[in-house]
DNA sequence: GCTTTCAGGATCGTATACAATAATGTGTGC
DNA sequence: GCACACATTATTGTATACGATCCTGAAAGC
């Protein structure tokens, strides 16, 4: 495993450590199921097991890391139910954000969205999809803190943490291109403060994503073993 | 300071000290404000200062404590904007969860909620208010978790949290009573299965609720601190 | 040959020990 | 008598040590 040793981000978390692991995780760099040793990360990081426990506690709460007693955390892998639950919540919540979001920008707020929208294309350009993917987030993180509303802010930080997992494993590939275009058309309708048009855009744009994940149920492993074998 | 040893609840939290104190916090047997030691909640529970962190760190990111680097855990003390923006994520939320509970509640979870509102009663007979306003949030709770919406269930958890302690800071005293009636006509809707009613109903008592509150803008303690000494 | 059992190792859970930081109280100089 | 600097103390931050649990693999029994 190969971890960063420690990145500059404009995260808001604990530890430094937590942070690099948040960032690697988002960045598709570990994968979901992923074990996540105590005493690994704490050669990595050069800290104790104490400080390490602290960051993996932390990632367990919004959702990025399962802690199993006595068997140690794990990257998350979110379940079929929870991708809907996830994307359902932010239908919810997003289109909201971005009304309030546009009635309240000012210049240096679109600047900031827009410079994670060029950070995003150019790091397409370098085909880093993980990082475009983490920028891509950000875009979504920075309009609910331009929104205003910071209790509303950390659910959509934990869901978007969560998305990334869920993009990871339910991908699917056939499905059309990430729509370059929906950030730029979400952009401008904030920069005019169009409220009503921000929200829709933001609710089709969530819808998009969301039907192109492959979030149909299977069977269970067993089963489905026991179907190819009988044949 | 004065704690319950592990008193059983039905909350979903990591350590029984972490429950314990969620639930002091949430009966106002413990103040805003209040520091708690770490050494000292060790002593009252027997355990080391390592588990006692852990369960600090968890209740820090359900906010109802805050930790200050050096300084210490102390009970969370929301700002009026705070409260303001709670309140407004409850009433977002909650109405959409009475909904889906309205279409989805068995006849079981018809029990559970009916249950909660005759304890809720039994403390206030018995003057427990705290308790009372502990019954009356895991009312509320629990209608999210009938709803079937994991995801948004433990936001609702956390801004039930916080709720307790806005109420413990803000509550006017003048206000009216806290209209028992309003969870009644809840379960009423959610046993008929009226969904929009209940939608409604959900609103209409969380807008009571946040006017309850004294949420105007006060001149900072210093500032007042001073006019009151140079008289 | 297959299953079962037990031992070894590895990893986590908790307690304790040490280091670092902040708060408080005391003493001295003016 | 007041203000400032310093020492002392209390509390948190981090590392380490020990005990408990689970997983892995080999050997014995069927």
């Amino acid at each position: 495993m190969k971890l960063p040793t420690a990145p500059p981000s404009g995260q808001t978390s604990s530890s430094p450590i937590a942070e690099a692991l948040s960032l690697a995780i988002h960045e598709h760099r570990i994968a979901p199921g992923t074990k996540l040793g105590e005493d690994e990360l704490g050669e990595i990081y050069g800290v104790s097991r104490t400080v390490v426990r602290a960051a993996l506690q932390s990632l367990s709460y919004i959702g990025l890391v399962d802690i199993h007693r006595n068997k140690g955390a794990f990257v998350a892998e979110p379940s079929r139910t929870e991708a809907r639950e996830v994307f359902e919540a932010r239908e919810l919540l997003e289109p909201r954000t971005a009304h309030s979001a546009a009635l309240r920008a000012k210049a240096p707020d679109i600047a900031v969205l827009h410079r994670h929208i060029e950070d995003e294309h150019s790091a397409l350009a370098a085909s880093d999809p993980g990082r475009a993917l983490h920028l891509s987030g950000l875009f979504h993180l920075e309009i609910a803190r331009i929104a205003g509303q910071a209790t509303i802010a950390r659910f959509i930080e934990t869901l978007i943490a969560r998305s990334s997992l869920i993009i990871a494993l339910y991908w699917r590939r056939e499905s059309a291109l990430c729509d370059k275009h929906a950030h730029g058309a979400l952009l401008a309708a904030l920069a005019k403060g169009e409220a009503d048009a921000a929200s829709a855009l933001m609710r089709s744009h969530l819808v998009d994503l969301h039907s192109a994940l492959d979030l149909r149920p299977r069977p269970d492993r067993k089963t489905s073993l026991k179907e190819v074998l009988s044949r």
